[in-house]
DNA sequence: CAGTTATATCGACGCTTGTCAATGTATGTG
DNA sequence: CACATACATTGACAAGCGTCGATATAACTG
């Protein structure tokens, strides 16, 4: 059974997040024919994350807001949810990687983690 | 609430798998910022299909596998699951339009859909 | 025809997930 | 200090999903 173990990113991190883990791995010469399991469910973690058409959602809402940045009061009425399932699906992303989080204030700034969402196409490209 | 309807394509298929149709929308100008909920359930439902390890092996070594091709058989025992379950994945794939399956004789062969995983990470580019 | 093989489908079982209401935690304001 | 605001967390519930055993279907073999 995979576990993975919490991927808190508070300022710099020491845990990786799957987007990095699973680049990571991709990149490096495996010279094996077929990804392993364990190579599979840290892909698979990430478009766990992408599987939920809200969260896609709230990636595009994030990507085109001014700034490239958003914040949940910004985004809960586009998706028609409530604030709490907004919370939720942002850490969702943010653990996997794809979203940053920044805290100014009583806001939480969200925005996209540079190239996360390229080393995601990798992961496809180098299946 | 969104519902996909089977997406049967045995040989000549009217009915677009949600690869084609979600990145045929993609390819549009929508002058939309960003994506709608429709277009987020179609290509949420791509994602969907690669969110689980098994499937994501799947395709790894469909892609790998001599000639491009495999028949369940071949699958059930790298994977160390059941051939029901084998199928049940495959089935999955299929009607995301990830693969293609082929019937020769009493072998059913899958392969991977020319261009699929091209547009599928366009699914992600163009959030 | 009966028997075998490869695959698909069905039904059931636990586990996971998306959602919400309620509550908790900071941060700012007076 | 009390109060308001923005967000996170908790607990609960229904729905969905992955897996299996059992069974059905279809094609080849004799």
């Amino acid at each position: 059974m995979y576990v993975h173990n919490g991927c808190m990113n508070s300022g710099r991190t020491l845990e990786l997040t799957p987007v990095d883990a699973a680049s990571e791995a991709c990149c490096e010469p495996s010279g094996q024919p077929s990804i392993d399991d364990y190579e599979a469910q840290l892909r698979a973690s990430v478009f766990k994350a992408l599987a939920d058409p809200n969260r896609l959602r709230l990636l595009s809402i994030v990507k085109s807001s001014d700034g490239g940045e958003a914040c949940v009061c910004d985004l809960t009425e586009p998706l028609n949810l409530g604030q709490p399932t907004v919370s939720h699906h942002l850490k969702i992303l943010v653990d996997a990687g794809l979203l940053h989080r920044e805290k100014r204030g009583t806001w939480a700034y969200y925005s996209l983690v540079p190239g996360s969402i390229e080393r995601t196409t990798g992961l496809l490209e180098s299946l």
